[in-house]
DNA sequence: CGAATACGTAAGCTGAACTGATGCTTGACG
DNA sequence: CGTCAAGCATCAGTTCAGCTTACGTATTCG
C-alpha cells in the first residue's frame, strides 16, 4: 500500500516541476523531498521520474500516479469535511484568496456577512493573481479562492481543485474621450499607446490576447495592476486599456468605456472533496449572496 | 489531513467489532491499536467510537468516516494496481480463497492455465468458507476469492470489495432412492433427518431457512461440510440434504437428486480497485475461462 | 463473587524520516 | 572555455512517532 505522505510529494511535483519547489511548498528540504521520492519508487518497483537536465521529469506511469493520487486527496478532504461538519458549529480558520478589484467589491460583504453570521470563523484574505490560486490551494496556504479567466484566454480546470461559477462580465475598452472610435473598437486604437498589467499576470495575458485577436502588437507604455490606476491614466489621456465590468466604481470623467465581446468569467474554487465541509460552503453561500447583490447585472452560471 | 493507517482502523473495526481483533488482523498488539484510534479521534475533534459494555462502537460520525475510508482505500488499491501494470510481466504472490467444492472443479483448471500462461505468477491457495472471505480480502491475507450466496439467503455487497458473476447453478436435494417423494419435494421430507454444513457456514444458514421456508424446522442428525461426504451419508440411508449442482462429481448409486427452484450464485471476489491489478485480472480471466468449459451447463451474468 | 475478556494508560525502546554537509551534473554567462 | 549558480542525490547524525510490555479498570459469565 503505498504512502499517501509520497503520493502527495509526487503530485506537488507534477505541478511545481522541480523538487526543491515542492520542497519549499512542503516547509522541507530539498533532501527530504528526494529522499521520500526515492522510496516511493523503490517501493513502487517502477522509474517514476528521471532526470531531465537538471531537473527531473514525471515517467508516464509516474503521471498515471498522479492522477491516483488526486483521487485519494480528493477522499480524504472530503472525509476531513464530514469530520467538521460532525464538530458542528461553524469555527476555525478559513484562508480566502481573490484577485485585488474582488477583494473591495464581493469578498467585502461576503466576508461583512460571514462575520456577523458565524463569529466563531477566523477569516483571512489573501490578496494574489488568479494563476497563483492552484498553486496556493495545493499547498494548502488558501481554502477558497476567487478565480477568473477570459473566454479568448480559457484556463483549463485544475484536477486538483472543484469550483463553482459566480460572475460572468463584460470586458470594456478604456479610452480618452478625445479620441474618436470608429467601427470595431480594437482596431482603432492599434497605434494608441497601451496600459496593460505586469507581465506574468492573466491581465497581462488576456490584452496582449486581444490585440493579437485583431491583428496587432500593442505598444506597452505603462503597467499598471490596479484598475483604477488604468482608469485615471487613460483619464490623463496617457494610452488605452481593458477594464472588467467590476473594476468600474463610479463614472470617471474623461474616460470612454466601449463595452467588448471578450467575457470574463469568474468563479469559486477549492479543493476537490472540501465542498462538504461546512466552512468552505458558507463561503461560498456568502459569495454568491454578494454577487447577487452586486450593483448592474451579473449574470452568473448555476 | 487524517492519517490514512488510522482510518483503516477505524474501517476495519467497524467490521471486526473490537479492537482485539483489529490488532490481530494488522498483527499488532490492541494497546496500538487503542493509541492510534485515540490520535486519530484526537486529530478530528470529534467522538468517532464510544464504549459500549467492554467492548466498543463507532459513532455515526464515526460511521460517515468509514465510508470516506473506503473510497480512499480503494482509490489506494488502484494507485498499487497501475504501478504492478507498470512494473510489467504479470509477477508476485496471488492468493486464492475459495470454497471446498469450487477448489476442486473450477479452481484447479484455472490455476493450471495461470500457472502455464504466466509462470513467474506465485499461486496460493486457501480453502475457506465464503462467510469469511470478506474479511481475509481486507486484511489482505486473499487477494482473489471465490464466494456464493443462495436467492433465498442474499448476501449484501460488501462496501470495501468488487465482484464479478461467475456461476449460477441448481441446487438438489438428495435423498435416498427408497424414499417416495409427490407434491412439493421439501415438504415431503418435513420429518427425515438432516444433513447440515457446520454451525456458521452458509451451507447451514441455507438449509435452515429452506426448511423454514417450507414450513419446518429440519431434524438435524448430521454435521458434514464436505458434499462428497453428504452424498455418501445419504446413499447410506441416513438422512436427507441439499447438494448444489458444482458439488454432483459422477452420479452416485442410491442417491436421488431432485431439482429444487433454490439457485446458488457464485461471483469472483477482490478488494475495491483491485480489479485492475495485471494479477487479479488474469485470476478473473482464468476462472471464468474454467466456469466456461465446465460440464453441463452453468449460465454467469454479464 | 472470582475468572476471563476487553479497553485504556504509562514507560521504554526502536526505526522511520528529517536536517545538514558534501559531491556531481547541467546550463547560463562573460 | 572557464566560472558560477541551480538542482538533485547521498551520507551521517538526530529526533520523534509509534510500537511493545506491563499494569490498571470495567464488564460479562459461570
Amino acid at each position: 500500500m503505498l504512502d499517501v505522505r509520497r503520493l502527495r510529494l509526487l503530485r506537488d511535483l507534477s505541478h511545481l516541476g522541480t523538487i526543491a519547489a515542492v520542497a519549499e511548498a512542503h516547509t522541507y528540504t530539498p533532501s527530504a523531498v528526494s529522499q521520500q521520492l526515492a522510496a516511493l519508487q523503490r517501493q513502487a518497483g517502477v522509474a517514476l521520474l528521471e532526470r531531465a537536465g537538471r531537473r527531473v521529469t514525471l515517467t508516464p506511469t509516474g503521471e498515471a500516479l498522479v492522477r491516483h493520487a488526486e483521487v485519494v486527496l480528493a477522499a480524504l478532504e472530503a472525509a476531513d469535511a464530514t469530520v467538521a461538519a460532525a464538530r458542528g458549529g461553524l469555527s476555525g480558520t478559513v484562508r480566502i484568496g481573490a484577485y485585488p478589484s474582488a477583494v473591495r467589491t464581493l469578498l467585502l460583504p461576503a466576508l461583512v456577512a460571514l462575520g456577523r453570521d458565524h463569529p466563531a470563523l477566523d477569516l483571512m484574505v489573501t490578496e494574489l493573481d488568479p494563476v497563483a490560486v492552484p498553486d496556493a490551494l495545493r499547498d494548502r496556504r488558501l481554502d477558497v479562492a476567487l478565480v477568473h479567466d477570459y473566454d479568448i484566454v480559457p484556463v483549463e480546470p485544475d484536477p486538483a481543485l472543484d469550483s463553482v461559477p459566480l460572475l460572468d462580465e463584460t470586458v470594456y475598452l478604456a479610452v480618452g474621450t478625445d479620441r474618436h472610435h470608429t467601427g470595431d473598437p480594437m482596431r482603432s486604437v492599434r497605434d494608441a499607446d497601451w496600459i496593460v498589467g505586469s507581465p506574468g499576470t492573466l491581465c497581462h495575458a488576456v490584452t496582449l490576447h486581444a490585440c493579437e485577436l485583431a491583428g496587432f502588437r500593442p505598444t506597452v507604455r505603462h503597467h499598471a495592476d490596479d484598475f483604477t490606476a488604468v482608469l485615471a491614466l487613460v483619464a490623463a489621456g496617457q494610452g488605452v486599456g481593458l477594464v472588467p465590468q467590476l473594476a468600474l466604481g463610479r463614472p470617471s470623467t474623461g474616460v470612454a468605456l466601449v463595452p467588448l465581446t471578450i467575457r470574463r468569467r469568474t468563479r469559486i474554487a477549492y479543493r476537490q472533496g472540501a465542498g462538504g465541509h461546512p466552512a468552505v460552503a458558507a463561503s461560498v453561500a456568502a459569495l454568491r449572496a454578494a454577487a447577487r447583490d452586486l450593483p448592474g447585472e451579473h449574470s452568473a452560471g448555476s
